[in-house]
DNA sequence: TTAACTTAATACGTAGACATAATAAACGCC
DNA sequence: GGCGTTTATTATGTCTACGTATTAAGTTAA
């Protein structure tokens, strides 16, 4: 009862921003164990598969800070998560060559191989999500989630 | 190289559709990650922020399993989270009086006090996310999400 | 009424999320 | 060159994510 009256005192769109934010979260956590069950079945998850999709793009290496920057993980987070993949022989880390405390990153070999593995496997997720979302509905999302990213950050 | 190549082999929406699921990825931690540091001045986090929200709407209690159902998070997590709400005594567990199995949870005065106080700090988040949002791109927007929601589940 | 099946919750193990703090290298400035 | 500051990474601890397995209670059907 007393939720409701504080609602409406403050603001009449904070139901709706609200309702908004967990739609933002249920929708994240749908896709999210979608593409984990797919990637189970090779051996690892969805995060691994985005560190590596991230990895594949930049053959000649990149910090873990970098990846922090493109990925969005937590520095904590990626140190063990590489750690991780390191010892599935997935990536490579070196100490970087200019910089003392930085490592450079790379995806192996046998790390791209799985990784196209998991981007064939995982496009029934692509898929979905694309067809979820209607074609005259995809500028206005996308310029949403953006804006969201932005505002937030 | 190879990556691209077989990206365009499979559909050349294929990247759109990354792109679109990264975004969505950035997006819920943002906003997670700015309702977190507004809800850690309270002692607690977002999470535990969401099943406050779902269980003040419930004054008679609700089963875990409808708390699961209604927040998305996973059975095993919901006893864990409960667990540790109840140890603050902000939630309350009794058995269910129909249902052997089953547990009533229900929020306690402190823990709707504490939700009073965490509505009114993550105010800026909600605003925040309502105004990331053109007007015009909202309808759109939600729309998306909820198709997202059905289909991926 | 028993046997088969479903369901609610828990137990356990691995991994991500992230706060806080520590360590060490790099950088800027005098 | 020496010193304070910034930056890259790691360490540690608490909590969430979730798969798999287990227990116990409800349900269905033979």
């Amino acid at each position: 009862m007393n939720k409701n009256l504080s609602r409406e005192k403050i603001n009449p769109a904070q139901d709706d921003s609200h309702q908004l934010s967990l739609l933002l979260r249920s929708a994240y956590f749908a896709m999210r164990r979608r593409c984990n069950s797919l990637c189970n079945d090779h051996g690892c998850n969805g995060d691994q598969f985005v560190i590596l999709s991230v990895l594949a793009e930049c053959d000649s290496g990149v910090t873990q800070a970098e990846l922090v920057n493109q990925s969005g993980y937590d520095p904590a987070t990626i140190g063990a998560m590489l750690r991780n993949l390191e010892e599935k022989k997935l990536v490579r880390r070196k100490p970087h060559p200019d910089d003392g405390r930085a490592k450079l990153v790379s995806i192996t070999a046998s790390g791209r191989k799985l990784f196209q593995s998991l981007w064939e496997s995982t496009l029934p997720v692509r898929e979905n999500l694309w067809r979820s979302v209607k074609a005259g509905d995809r500028a206005a999302t996308t310029r949403s989630l953006k804006s969201i990213v932005e505002t937030m950050e």
